[in-house]
DNA sequence: TTGAAAGCGCTAACAT
DNA sequence: ATGTTAGCGCTTTCAA
């Protein structure tokens, strides 16, 4: 194996010397610096990953803890991952892969062991049995998505209140003027599930600032779900025009619904929703929506990340912003 | 922190004693062994990863490169990634993931800075660019998938042949005396895909073996596609009743074509898949179907490497038995 | 059954 | 701008 001695020996200077060269932690005369970048091409160096961990207590690591449960959307995971892994690379970290299943005594193992010098942690939830050990944990962390408390800790997610406006915005500019949020399942809302109800109020706030006609359901994840609710908003709220979904599971059935109500999407119903990117733009009419930007998320977690390595202060919540993207499923009111 | 040499003192031992220990690589007297435990237990004492890897030269790390082609399962690909990290813990390693992008640099990298002891590699495809490097590389790797020759590598798979045979085998303990294959679009057969091929074999000597009428159709993966192939079986071989999928995308709309044509579907047509087995058991009528066995693959994986690492010679080639899932789409011949 | 001590390959303080 | 050198925390020979 080829070693920082014998690169220092071949360009004729000291292991410091090749070290700092390539840190880059202190000037190099541009003479020495290429001929150890010679040494080190023609030796085939490669520096020691554990000899560089030992001896600056950096292993260049990040864990990246990933979610098990149901529920959970597989593609938009693994973009995540992905995402992170790309961005890692770019500040020079590897990734190293935890599931959910190994709990808290995964994070502290990979913590203490120094395997990894930071952690992200996917799919946080409201009251997250993992909580206090990342707050008392020796290493920095972010979270995606948001506990009921960000004190202390790094949070990143979708800003779901100006998703919510976002949705009803689109919705007036197209001239409607009584619009439905077709939400969660209702244990979702009781449980409390953060970006939920941010939803809701980002929805219900643009509506009442535009006075608009609004009302919220929630709704079961099931077609027969969808089917009612479609039916009860067409009883309740026959000018209905306009509909924010925020329930993946519903958002074909309930087009369906309307339709086979014999309203057309976009003629008669414009539908606009939150979920994931590939769902909006498969359904059988392409819908115009907000989504979790993934990969944005990665990235921005891993720049995070490696400015509190840097010991840089970073925001404890990190909200990013919504786009819509068009598609075939809103249109302009048509005159009543 | 606390280091070894805390807990020696701590048991009244030496370090090497509380090496030897945690390694159980020489016997240690009950009542020592005892006090180390207990030592290890009060100083909350974590043996340092980077430290182990540089004495021991072995970081107990896997690398696994992920796939990023579009046209690959996702599913599949995420499930394949936890049963390996799953495994992999159980056999006391971690696992550092990689994306294809990086390439075969980043193979080289994470081998030669001794960041990973092993590799695991996906997605091998059959003229995989990679393929030198793994044989040269001065670490061991199994491949998932298999390339034009195993020689010198450790390949796993799926038994795509059984799988073909086993597809043709139950259609025939059904009755079925007419039976086609509709395959990969050509030119995975142009490409020569491994796999495709295999299936066509396993498919053809079944068929034979068992004197039945058997056709093979290539089908691009497209609705439109999906129709003219039926429309196509049914006018050149009026007696066809039973179908082997092997391509997940055309599976529901190749059925929704045959009902569109008249036929019942498992009433007079059975169908069988080789395919994921989410496409399988979601489709409107749920498909017969062998699945990639994805979490085996994976732990068989990580156990080849494993043996590998410990010194065992292990089979070039390791090929999983399929096996047949039962459901709706297929049913005994009706009389004719 | 246990201990002593020499590295593993690199970084970073300290010197010059 | 560069060199010297003392560790980083652990494993593993060698010795007892």
């Amino acid at each position: 194996m080829v070693k920082i001695t014998d690169v220092a020996r071949h360009a004729g200077v000291s292991p410091s010397t090749v070290s700092y060269a390539l840190s880059g932690k202190r000037p190099i005369s541009e003479e020495t610096r290429l001929r150890i970048e010679e040494a080190i091409r023609e030796l085939g160096y490669r520096p020691h990953a554990g000899a560089r961990a030992l001896a600056s207590s950096r292993s260049n690591v990040l864990a990246l803890v990933m979610p098990l449960r149901s529920g959970i959307n597989v593609p938009v995971v693994m973009q995540f991952a992905v995402a992170v892994v790309t961005a890692a690379r770019r500040h020079d970290h590897d990734v190293l892969l935890l599931t959910q299943e190994e709990g808290e005594d995964g994070l502290r193992r990979v913590a203490d062991t120094a395997l990894v010098d930071a952690l992200i942690v996917m799919d946080v939830q409201l009251h997250d049995p993992r909580l206090p050990l990342l707050r008392a944990l020796n290493r920095p962390s972010v979270l995606i998505g948001f506990p009921a408390s960000a004190q202390g800790l790094t949070c990143i997610d979708l800003d779901f209140i100006a998703a919510g406006e976002l949705c009803v915005e689109h919705l007036v500019g197209l001239g409607h003027r009584v619009v439905a949020l077709v939400g969660s399942p209702p244990e979702v809302y009781v449980r409390g599930t953060g970006f939920a109800q941010r939803v809701v109020q980002g929805f219900t706030a643009a509506a009442d600032r535009h006075r608009l006609v609004s009302s919220v359901h929630p709704c079961e994840a099931a077609p027969a779900a969808a089917r009612g609710v479609a039916e009860r908003l067409l009883r309740e709220q026959p000018a209905l025009t306009g509909v924010v979904v925020h329930n993946e599971a519903v958002l074909e059935p309930l087009i369906d619904a309307f339709e086979s109500l014999g309203l057309r999407v976009p003629g008669d119903m414009s539908v606009t929703a939150i979920c994931p990117e590939e769902q909006a733009a498969d359904a059988r009419v392409p819908v115009t929506s907000v989504a979790v930007p993934s990969a944005e998320v990665g990235e921005r977690a891993v720049e995070l990340l490696t400015k509190k390595l840097g010991g840089s202060a970073v925001p404890e919540a990190t909200l990013l912003a919504p786009h819509l993207t068009l598609r075939a499923s809103t249109a302009p009111r048509s005159a009543p």
